[in-house]
DNA sequence: GCCAACGTTGGC
DNA sequence: GCCAACGTTGGC
């Protein structure tokens, strides 16, 4: 569940009531990295300065999971902007997803779950850096956290932008059935998490199943 | 509505 | 730190 939802985002914003959640939530475990080896093959030292502006990293995929009686794709496609704070995620692994691993433009798959049917219906954009969860903040609201605080902020998420609905939906079924996804940890037993990380050739291939290859 | 698979909480 | 109880997610 991401989204209470509201619609527009942007970093400052009005409390509104809302919410409620929607899907979400994790599991796979994020697997993990690989640890160096004792004899690990040497490697050029790394050329430390940076100096023009800003690093720029090749884009990243994510899927994130919403139950559209909560906030569907046409939701988004609707909001001001075709933008939403992704608000509402209260799972940490998700919560570091959102904080620490996207960044403006990377594509995220925008998945209906407790649908009919299940799937990936839409592209979009994370369209902002991380900032804190509003609502945990929010006295009375469904996702307020009484624990955090500002200066402390335990809940973060990004906005995310509507890019375009997919051709035809694919449904999750399909997407189990497919030997070229057969990694990606939406399909993985027990997956439970509502924002997670999604291979750039997984993401191709559900283009691809979508009929609407990149 | 069922229920498996998780995650969180809190007593000890 | 263990672990039972409880709550949630989300496919079916």
């Amino acid at each position: 569940m991401p989204p209470s939802k509201k619609p527009v985002p942007r970093p400052a914003q009005r409390p509104d009531s809302n919410s409620s959640s929607k899907s979400k939530r994790s599991s796979s475990a994020p697997k993990a990295s690989k640890r160096p080896s004792k004899h690990a093959p040497k490697r050029a030292p790394e050329v430390a300065s940076q100096v023009g502006p800003k690093p720029a990293r090749a884009p990243r995929f994510w899927l994130v999971k919403s139950e559209p009686s909560e906030f569907s794709f046409d939701a988004l496609l609707a909001a001001p902007k075709r933008t939403t704070m992704w608000d509402g995620v209260r799972n940490y692994q998700a919560r570091n997803t959102l904080r620490d691993d996207m960044a403006v433009g990377d594509e995220v798959l925008f998945y209906h779950s407790n649908s009919e049917p299940v799937g990936v219906v839409g592209i979009a954009r994370v369209a902002s850096a991380a900032y804190p969860d509003p609502t945990q903040f929010e006295s009375g609201h469904a996702h307020e956290d009484p624990a955090s605080s500002p200066s402390d902020p335990r809940w973060w998420l990004v906005d995310l932008q509507a890019v375009r609905r997919l051709p035809r939906v694919v449904p999750l079924e399909e997407m189990k059935a497919s030997p070229a996804l057969a990694g990606m940890p939406l399909l993985q037993r027990g997956s439970r998490l509502s924002v997670q990380p999604v291979g750039a050739e997984h993401f191709a291939e559900v283009l691809r199943m979508a009929g609407a290859p990149a």
